[in-house]
DNA sequence: ATGCCATTCAAACGTTTGTTTGATTATTTT
DNA sequence: AAAATAATCAAACAAACGTTTGAATGGCAT
């Protein structure tokens, strides 16, 4: 029975934690946390329902991990990318945004099998209010918030602070929002776009963002 | 004793099914719809549990009746203040961008008692994939995308489809985020934004469309 | 006043949920 | 090889949920 092997497989590697976290990230990302069971992450990653439990603690703790795992190594690239800016070149609000959005564009590199599981993961933690989710993001965001103030103020010694962050407000919403209902417009789009691809929709959002940034 | 002076009332005026509106909107705002049991909801509209039932059939219809109340009207004052644009006159893409979210903005203004309830709430709906949610959305807002797009286009004939559709959708996720996390935001602000209105956060969100939108 | 219809009510139903338990199995250590 | 630790498993638990039921109560027309 193959159910069987790949349990004995997790069982034999210790993968059982790593699979929760996959298959859990798989289904939050287009169900939801809510709406997602135990029983149903546990069925999907032919593991044990008790080992949620013992893994992780709780399913809150779960979710948790799942967020931070996708949004911790955005938000330290996107600090790590805006360290690296020399402001007394050209264009540094390019690549202030770039080093915003890019993290987030470059998730699922590392095993995107067509689909864009992950894009619609990170979306939904970046716009969502859940307290379970904004407690694991609002630790991390203010320092960022805070470091892209710094930058666009540098870049844009005009600018008011208040500005500023509405500014990075629009931009992370733009961003989410379209990464979020990407399949939709691919849906009404009626097969214009690549569907492999979200150069377009990359592309067209820093010309978007570049105008919107350089307002008075 | 009070309690049952109000439900006497509620009866008396057949306001049960209004009260649970209200109520379930409130809730809805800032704990979600699947958070937010009847019980909860009941309880604060100081009705009985039944009554949902029996008003709306189910939680799922009053979740629909809830999102329609305040999803419908501003999608028709979105399309009635469209169709009063003259494109032969100037900055028709400043006009389009207020036809999509003065109607917005001007929710609360009827009960507005120093929250932003009702932001809240349509900005949750905006953004939200639930199925529940986005069942409704989805009815009403392809005719809405299509007139916007049409617009757009009338006012910048040189912009293609896939194009002017992004940009809706970027203004949308700018407009529904910064609405959604207004509250963090003036927590973060230090007081430096006036708590009782969002005419600061309004006249920045435009001057960023406006831009946005004439991007190349 | 009587009957009729709409509404409200307390109570219970069946299901699903996250969690816990204690035994069993596998892996590592000595 | 034996003991100890870690992990998995089936099963059951208690709580919360949406929903249903049938009786009680209200206003209203006749």
């Amino acid at each position: 029975m193959i159910a069987n092997e790949v349990s004995l497989d997790s069982r034999a590697a210790g993968l059982t934690k790593e699979r929760l976290l996959v298959v859990a990230g798989e289904l939050f990302a287009d169900r939801g946390f809510d709406s997602v069971s135990l029983r149903t992450i546990t069925d999907r990653a032919n593991v044990n329902l008790a080992s949620v439990n013992y893994h992780f603690g709780s399913k809150e703790e779960l979710i948790g991990a799942v967020v931070d795992d996708i949004v911790r190594p955005v938000n330290e690239k996107r600090l790590s990318l805006l360290s690296l800016i020399d402001y007394t070149k050209q264009d540094p609000i390019r690549k202030i945004i770039h080093a915003f959005i890019d993290p987030v564009f470059d998730i699922s590199d590392s095993e995107n099998d067509g689909d864009n599981k992950y894009y619609k993961l990170i979306s939904r933690c970046i716009a969502s209010r859940d307290e379970r989710v904004s407690s694991i993001i609002i630790k991390q965001f203010p320092e960022v918030l805070a470091h892209f103030v710094g930058a666009i103020t540098k870049a844009m010694p005009s600018i008011d602070s208040n500005s500023a962050h509405l500014k990075i407000m629009f931009m992370a919403g733009a961003l989410a929002h379209s990464l979020f209902h990407y399949e939709n417009l691919l849906l009404i789009s009626e097969g214009r776009f690549d569907l492999n691809s979200t150069e377009v929709l990359k592309s067209e959002l820093v010309s978007f963002l570049l105008m919107g940034m350089n307002a008075s």
